[in-house]
Order: C-alpha cells, then sequence, then structure tokens
DNA sequence: GTTTGTGAAGTATTTCACAGCC
DNA sequence: GGCTGTGAAATACTTCACAAAC
C-alpha cells in the first residue's frame, strides 16, 4: 500500500487542526467537522486517514488526542529534529530568530556561511561556520534536514553539497527548483512564486458571472455551501 | 476552455527559468531543455502551455524573451502591485525588509497593526498604521493583495476584515488555513507544514531496497535519468 | 534531422454511496 | 439517528505518441 504524496502532505495540517481542537477542549471530531475547520471534503479525510488504519469509531467520530498521537508518530513528530542552517545573510538570521521551529521539535543547531564578515560570528546563539564543516558537523549532530537560505545563485551547488553530506531533506528558501536525487526530499519556499500564481486570477477575473452551462446536477454548491465560511467582518471605514 | 489551477501555478516557475535562460543569453529554448532546469516532463511543459496559446516552432522550440513576455503578460507580471501588510510583528518586519518583492514588481505600500508599541512606528519607510484604517488605505492605493502576519489565533478575522474591504489575494503567513470566499485567492507559506510532511520520508525509510515487482514495463527509469541531475560535489571532509 | 501541439491513453486523486457499526 | 471505512465511480492530471511544421 503506497501512500500518495499529497496525502502525506496534508498530514500536518491535521495535526494543527487537531490541537487547535484539542486547545478548545474538544474530546472527538468527525470527519465533516475536521473538512469544515480545513476546508476540505469529510470524504477526503477519511481516505487520507485510511491509507494509516483505522483510526475512528462508527456514529461517534474520532478521538482528538489519540488522533494526534497516532498522526504524529507517523510523521516522526514524536521526537525532536536537528536542523543545519546554510546562509547567515538577512534572510538566514531571520530563519535563526524564528520562534516558530523550537516548539514543533525543530531545533537549529548549526548555521553555516563562508562570507567573511558572518563567518565565526554569533547569531541566535549558534557560531557560524564555514561550509567546509558542513559534513562534520552533519555526522557530529546527527543532522538529518537542512534549511538553505544562500543566494539563488548557490543555492544548488549548496545542496549538491549537502546531499553528499548525507542530508535527507532539504527546505529551500531560494528562489530556484533545487534538484535533489528522489531519496532526498527537498520542499521550496517561495512568497514571490505564490504572489505571482495569484495575479493570474486578478488579472483574469472573467470566470464569475460567465455563463454557467446549466443548474449543476450534482448538490455541489449545496456542498460548498455546508462548509463553514465565516460571514467576514465589516471593517470600520467599509469597502468601497 | 478551464485552465487547471496546477497548471496557473506552474507558470511562475516558467518564468523563472526562462529569466535565468535568457540572463545565459539563450535565444531559444525546447521543451526538453526546459524540463531538465525544472525537473519536469517536456509533455507537461507543452500541454501546460497549449492552454494559453501556441507559442512554440516545430523543429526549433520557444523563443525565450517572447514567451517571458507572454507568460509574464498571462500571469498580470507586466504591471506594479500593491500590496498591504497586516501585523509588524517580528515575522512582519522581516518581511518589510524583504528585498525580493520589489524587483517583481510586488509593493508593500501599507503596513498595519494594532499592537500600541508599534502603531505610528516607522519601519522600512511605512509608519504602521491602525487596522481601522484599512479599507481607507485599500481604496486609495487601490490595494488588491495582502500579507498576513500575525499571530495564528489573529488570522482568521484579519483575512475576513481583508475580505471585507475588497481585498482579492491574501499571502498567509500564519499557522493556519485561513478560509476565504471563492472568488478571493489564499496561498499559506508555513516552513513547519513543509517539514512535518517531509520528516514522514524520513521516518519510514524503507521503501528504496523494497522488492521491485518487477522490471518497469515503459523506460520509466531512462526518462527519469534523462532529466539533468547534477552529480553532488564532494564537500571537504566527506561524509561517513 | 528536430520539436511542437494535441487527441487519446494512462495514472492519480477525489468523491460517491452504502454496508456495517455504534 | 450518526458516522466510519472503503470499493466503485467520477474527475483531474499527466504522459504518450504521432501528424504537422520547420
Amino acid at each position: 500500500m503506497e501512500v500518495p504524496e499529497v496525502v502525506v502532505d496534508r498530514l500536518p495540517q491535521y495535526v494543527r487542526a487537531l490541537r487547535e481542537l484539542r486547545r478548545r477542549s474538544h474530546k472527538v471530531v468527525s470527519s465533516t467537522e475536521l473538512g469544515d475547520l480545513l476546508q476540505m471534503t469529510p470524504a477526503q479525510i477519511r481516505k487520507d486517514l485510511s491509507y494509516f488504519g483505522r483510526f475512528g469509531k462508527q456514529g461517534r467520530g474520532y478521538n482528538v488526542e489519540s488522533l494526534l498521537e497516532q498522526l504524529k508518530s507517523i510523521l516522526g513528530l514524536n521526537r525532536g529534529w536537528n536542523l543545519a542552517l546554510v546562509g547567515v545573510g538577512r534572510l538566514g538570521r531571520a530563519i535563526l530568530g524564528y520562534p516558530g521551529f523550537a516548539p514543533e521539535g525543530f531545533h537549529l543547531v548549526a548555521a553555516f556561511d563562508d562570507d567573511p564578515k558572518v563567518v565565526r560570528q554569533s547569531f541566535g546563539g549558534l557560531i557560524v561556520q564555514p561550509t567546509s564543516q558542513l559534513a562534520e558537523e552533519v555526522a557530529a549532530k546527527s543532522i538529518r534536514i537542512a534549511i538553505v537560505a544562500v543566494p539563488a545563485a548557490q543555492a544548488q551547488a549548496v545542496a549538491d553539497q549537502l546531499v553528499s553530506c548525507g542530508i535527507r531533506a532539504i527546505l529551500n528558501y531560494a528562489p530556484v527548483a533545487v534538484q535533489t536525487p528522489p531519496e532526498v526530499k527537498a520542499r521550496t519556499i517561495d512568497p514571490v512564486v505564490a504572489l505571482q500564481s495569484m495575479t493570474y486570477y486578478l488579472t483574469n477575473e472573467s470566470r464569475r458571472s460567465a455563463s454557467p452551462k446549466e443548474t449543476p446536477l450534482r448538490d455541489e454548491s449545496a456542498a460548498r455551501d455546508a462548509r463553514v465560511r465565516r460571514a467576514p467582518e465589516r471593517g470600520k471605514g467599509g469597502a468601497p
């Protein structure tokens, strides 16, 4: 049974939602409720979970606490992970200062840069080392995940170096698609690309009010409306 | 002819690759070359482009400069876009200082926060305004895109407010899936979620060396190898 | 010779719909 | 009555493969 990558990519979202439900003291949740929270269909949630086991109870739903623990275990989140950062420029320093990693078990334990202006300096409690130290530190600190925050032109070379050091996952902040062998996972974070795909829709806004072929056969619109979609609060000034 | 969202999401990557090719003075590019660069199949690139027109020449490929211009026009990138930022905490300030937006035509022209410690203060050349000013500024500066950088707990309320002001696209940095009506696009940037989906593979590494059912029928592996995949450079120290 | 553009074929993913259980 | 888990159906997406163009 091979789990599709899209499914794996959704699991962290389930974890997020379940934590929130736990915070609100919900003991049990149905796939419909979870779907409302995450803007997904109940069937998708049930199908996704079914790749990993049977976690629910008919007529009741899922126990929030136990489903959360199960998913954390599946994702490997019930342990800590050491991270290396390569690139300690403006962006790299912001990443070192980002408080969102540690509470999730991601610990930045080494920082690398070859710029003489930053090497040997200390940022966020870490002394910046030259990249020549990479392999040594990766081995010494059992680092399997790296964050790349170097300029685009250097990103691929850095990724190659990381791969050769045995790194198995790369979170890339450089605006290029870095290539890795299949056994090394990579994800790129690129706010500009996200903006650029949205401007397509702002530019080509003609899909609403376009002639609907016919009334949808299935209760498609009803399903859409059934999902939670909070009514916008009115801003003080009011929009034109 | 309805363009799938996955296709739109790939167009910015084509733009990136074409800019790089132009920088290297390539005049023409084939779908195969582009595919090598971006780790995609040539057929996918041709099919994607075919949703928008016929841009290539048989036997030759695509003119780099003109395909670039066409794609920029399709995405609405041959103009500037004003952006509003909501949330001027640590993350918001890093965003204000990020130099990657302006060269792509994205201009942060207003910043909002209700924290008395930052309101009226100046960051990155912008004076922080209270969110009560949102609707007014959005209208005055024709802002259609907003960046949300507030804590998770406030993100949905802020998104609702933005929607009610007429904002049409939201780039959300808060670690929650914000809900928007269908006519308002939203993208969430969440490095922790990206890391959490990768740890799944680090935790469950048993898919290689697993018995291959049989030799692939089609030249699947050949196709994979055909794509550019640069050999990792050796690090100074060498990996264990 | 090369490479595009595209229907058709093949996969992948999502959704349906219902038996089974609480 | 409500809800899960899941094969089957439907939809979406990718890749093939080849005629047409150069």
